[in-house]
RNA sequence: GCCGGGGUGGCGGAAUCGGUAGACGCAGCGGAUUCAAAAUCCGCCGCCGCAAGGUGUAAGGGUUCGAGUCCCUUUCCCGGCACCA
């Protein structure tokens, strides 16, 4: 055996090794449960960041540990191999979208097997391929014909310099990134997902995911955000007809409290208003600049503009004036709120501002209402009942909303309704490198889909990008085409798919990868049945994602590709992210020019806290931002690859695992991986000392053993429970480093030179190197063929408890008084509660305490600690 | 702004069901080994205090025999907000 532990060496010949066993191939195996393990998949962007490592180490030391308990495990990869930022790249490198993003899979492919996961790459595509987005073509045809993909107005972000519409990301502080000019809202056509038709299903079936955090959940429920109200009109008389303006409340118990309305900007009586009011025309335009982001929205200042025209109170018969506001949207119910300032946080501040009547129409016990602030018991429903509100008053929330629902619905101005936050699913793109839409206008029979036999409509791959337009609009070899109906001239649709299409189904095409003839197959039943086992990434797509996956499940369902598989993801671990600071310079015109971490010296003052930095290039200063996510946008990510190439994979694997528990956010430092590698050179000397002594068989029973040899075995089986929950229940992977790490350092303190103490070596060597097999599969591959010559480690299963081991005769117990720690008692492990409280009042140390008064109280907490009260 | 999560030594973190705060590791300090260095090994290591002891989990309050853990208020940081992926 090499006497020095040589990563690259043994690193090569384990995966050597695997890759002839085929070690990590999936196959159908109905006699073993199986064990789909799918990590999210990346995004190829030139090279993998240490959230990917964190990610597919997790997903790998998963994969291994139920591998070693017996199940036939799946563990796929591919690559979300549309979006931006491949145009980007195409525009500033001047390189094909199509060329960059393989180029960029080739690499990462080869990083993520120098990594060692047991992938199966048979299984591997990327979405960007036709054998893949053709069956998203076809679904979409599909799900067109049953209208639930349908075609609207929405609204998106305009850069009137570049002619092009960009993404929020690319609007910075309301101008685009590029060209720095004003962006405006601009309504276009766009086709839509009928998400909102399953808004019940996907609500609903939260409550069913128990292998999910509870908090991903809750996310979810709150974006899908069902609501109970009232929706109702206001009637108005305009240019001689009778009209409804149509709101929606959950608070239809303020309804006696309304002084004014507020209709969007883009409300069709805010474009009538403003016909004969150049002011309000003014201000219509001013609403209209800006992105669409809703985070933008709802922090910009609240302003409106009376319309001078007005509705009248469905239940007063008042006059009401109707405002156009900034804060309404109009994708949002009815693109109209009737105003309670009294009783909502936003209406009275915008009440004030524009000094509106403010009329309380709820009382609460013991407060008092007033103008000077808003308080928080205004518009808390839970509190008060009406006043002010005629026949309403005395009513509580529940009771008033059925009373004036009752009224309304009488004068046939309203009825309850259930409202969803959640809105339909814009998927239009008007970009280049995604899958086109299979859709043909033609002039005369309109929208048709692209039928079967011509599918996939391939997306031409050598383009020019300009960064003005759509590329395929400026391509008439893929445009112009017939009309699959009437076969006349017809154009083709330019827009392409949003991504999140690609990524809504991929984990049921690695089922059946290689199918050519359909989009999903029976394997999908074998391995997804109960939903995929476990199912790793990061917590960014907490919402999103997850959501549009869940919602494809069903549509698969509902179009009968798939049987009834449930939930897709029967369970959920949410990585936190990887975060690193960031760094820039501001170049002309404002622009930030971001700079990666690795290229900065940071300064801090003597408590370690920074106080600036420096470029390494030049040594001028650079500004400090935020501590944010790894992402190419913000130039912070730290590339692993010199970590993998100093140490060597396992080292990176072992660090990335140690360094936090999963779930949590990540704030990069390199400074421990050191010890990482100290930590496997240790493993290796161990089992190297022990090997040159002569390799024994492992010892199974305590016979023979000392008193110190038998708390070492009890130790190293506590570690092996231990372990074993750390990863099969609590998938917290630092705790279980750690015990092993406490029970090399027991080994290394306790006698093992005789006969029973070098079976108990060999034992515990055996054992230690398995329980970190998931962790540091190399060094485990090598180190488990010393100790067991002609082994395999990846068959072999992981170690089991010995009861017996664990028996132990006198235990420790911490003594209390007054719940401030004093001293310790050994007892006889099964003492009884009289005896432990007698054994405790006679401590030397708590009658010291005590200070000769008598015990109030004792709680005994059986087998950690004693509290005496006094 | 809204929704979700978090804050524990110099640093990463542990404490799993309300029961010994700081496991394990990094950094640091002292020592051994060495011609020297690297590597390795042994010891120390929250803060105050000579010690006895006191004190300490973002800040403030509460519940409890006992609170990092539960409740309330405040504050800072992170993620998401529908066209980044």
């Amino acid at each position: 055996m090499q006497d020095k532990y040589i990563p690259a060496d043994i690193e090569r010949a384990a995966q050597q090794h695997w890759g002839q066993t085929g070690a990590a191939r999936a196959v159908e195996d109905h006699a073993k449960p199986k064990y789909y393990c799918l990590s999210m998949f990346p995004y190829p962007s030139g090279k993998l960041h240490m959230g990917h490592v964190r990610n597919y180490t997790i997903g790998d030391v998963l994969s291994r540990f139920h591998a070693m308990q017996g199940y036939n495990v799946l563990q796929p990869m591919g690559w979300d191999a549309f979006g931006m930022p491949a145009e980007n790249a195409a525009l500033a490198n001047n390189v094909a979208p199509a060329g960059w993003t393989y180029s960029n899979i080739g690499y990462m492919k080869q990083q993520l097997q120098s990594l060692g996961f047991a992938i199966d790459w048979q299984r591997e595509f990327a979405t960007c391929a036709p054998e893949y987005y053709r069956w998203e073509q076809w679904l979409f045809t599909r799900l067109y014909a049953k209208g639930l993909v349908y075609k609207k107005l929405g609204t998106v972000n305009w850069d009137p310099v570049d002619h092009t519409v960009l993404a929020n990301e690319q609007v910075i502080d309301g101008r685009g990134w590029r060209s720095g000019a004003l962006i405006e809202k601009r309504e276009i056509p766009m086709y839509y997902m009928k998400i909102t038709a399953y808004a019940e299903d996907l609500l609903a079936e939260l409550d069913n995911l128990n292998g999910w955090p509870e908090q991903v959940r809750l996310m979810q429920k709150n974006w899908i955000g069902k609501s109970t109200g009232v929706r109702f009109a206001f009637p108005y008389e305009l240019d001689g007809r009778q009209e409804k303006l149509w709101v929606f409340t959950t608070r239809a118990d303020t309804i006696m409290g309304v002084t004014f309305v507020a209709v969007a900007a883009e409300h069709p009586l805010a474009t009538r208003a403003a016909q004969d009011n150049p002011e309000l025309a003014a201000f219509i335009t001013e609403c209209k600049q800006g992105g669409v982001a809703e985070a933008d929205l709802a922090t910009m200042e609240k302003k409106g503009l009376p319309t001078g025209l007005f509705v009248t109170h469905p239940l007063t018969g008042e006059r009401v004036e109707v405002w156009v506001g900034n804060y309404v949207l109009m994708s949002y119910g009815d693109g109209a709120v009737m105003a309670v300032p009294a009783h909502d946080e936003r209406d009275f501040a915008f009440a004030q501002k524009y000094q509106l009547p403010i009329k309380q129409v709820i009382a609460a016990d013991g407060e008092t209402f007033s103008l000077d602030g808003w308080q928080e018991w205004y518009g808390d429903k839970s509190r008060g009942a009406c006043v002010n509100s005629g026949r309403y008053d005395g009513l509580a929330y529940a009771a008033a909303v059925d009373a004036v629902a009752t009224d309304l619905a009488a004068k046939g101005l309203g009825e309850k309704k259930t409202q969803f936050r959640l809105r339909d699913w814009g998927i239009s793109r008007q970009r280049y490198w995604g899958c086109p839409i299979p859709i043909i206008h033609c002039p005369s029979c309109g929208d048709v889909p692209v039928p079967d036999e011509q599918l996939p409509v391939v997306l031409p791959e050598n383009v020019e990008i300009t960064g003005a337009g759509s590329p395929l609009a400026k391509m008439p070899e893929f445009y112009e085409c017939r009309c699959p109906k009437c076969g006349g001239n017809a154009r083709r649709e330019t827009d392409t798919l949003d991504t999140f299409f690609e990524s809504s189904w991929y984990f049921l095409r690695y089922a059946c990868p290689d199918n050519a003839t359909a989009m999903v197959d029976e394997r999908v039943g074998y391995w997804c049945k109960g939903g995929i086992d476990q199912y790793i990434g990061g917590i960014e797509h907490a919402i999103l994602h997850l959501l549009y996956s869940r919602f494809f499940t069903k549509l698969m369902r509902d179009v009968g590709l798939i049987g009834d598989l449930g939930e897709p993801f029967a369970n959920l671990l949410t990585q936190g992210m990887v975060v690193a600071p960031t760094f820039y310079r501001e170049g002309e015109n404002g622009k930030k020019l971001w700079i990666n971490p690795a290229d900065v010296d940071v300064v801090t003052d003597e408590r370690g806290r920074p106080t600036g930095a420096t470029l390494k290039a030049d040594g001028q200063p650079v500004t400090i931002g935020g501590t944010e996510k790894m992402a190419k946008s913000k130039n912070n990510g730290v590339d692993p690859q010199a970590l993998i190439d100093q140490y060597g994979a396992d080292t990176a694997r072992l660090f990335i695992m140690f360094a936090a528990p999963p779930d949590q956010s990540l704030e990069w430092s390199d400074a421990g991986v050191e010890g990482a590698f100290r930590f496997l050179r240790r493993l290796w000397k161990l089992v190297h000392d022990h090997v040159q002594a002569g390799l024994v068989t492992a010892c199974t029973n305590n016979d023979g053993l000392s008193a110190a040899q038998a708390d070492l075995r009890r130790k190293l089986h506590q570690t092996m429970g231990k372990v074993a929950d750390d990863y099969g229940r609590r998938k917290q992977f630092n705790t279980a480093i750690a015990a092993v790490m406490e029970l090399l350092n027991a080994y290394d303190k306790t006698h093992l030179t005789d006969a029973a103490g070098r079976a108990l070596a060999q034992e515990v060597l055996e054992s230690a190197v398995l329980l970190l097999f998931p962790i540091v599969p190399h060094i485990g591959q090598a180190l488990y063929g010393e100790l067991k010559p002609g082994s395999d480690a990846c068959r072999a299963a992981f170690p089991k408890v010995d009861p017996a081991a664990l028996k132990q005769d006198e235990i420790e117990l911490v003594v209390q008084v007054n719940g401030k720690l004093r001293g310790a008692i050994r007892v006889p492990a099964d003492a009884d509660k009289a005896a432990i409280e007698a054994a405790a009042l006679a401590n030397p140390e708590a009658q010291k305490f005590m200070d000769g008064k008598p015990a109030k109280k004792v709680v005994v907490v059986p087998g950690r600690l004693v509290n005496i009260v006094v």
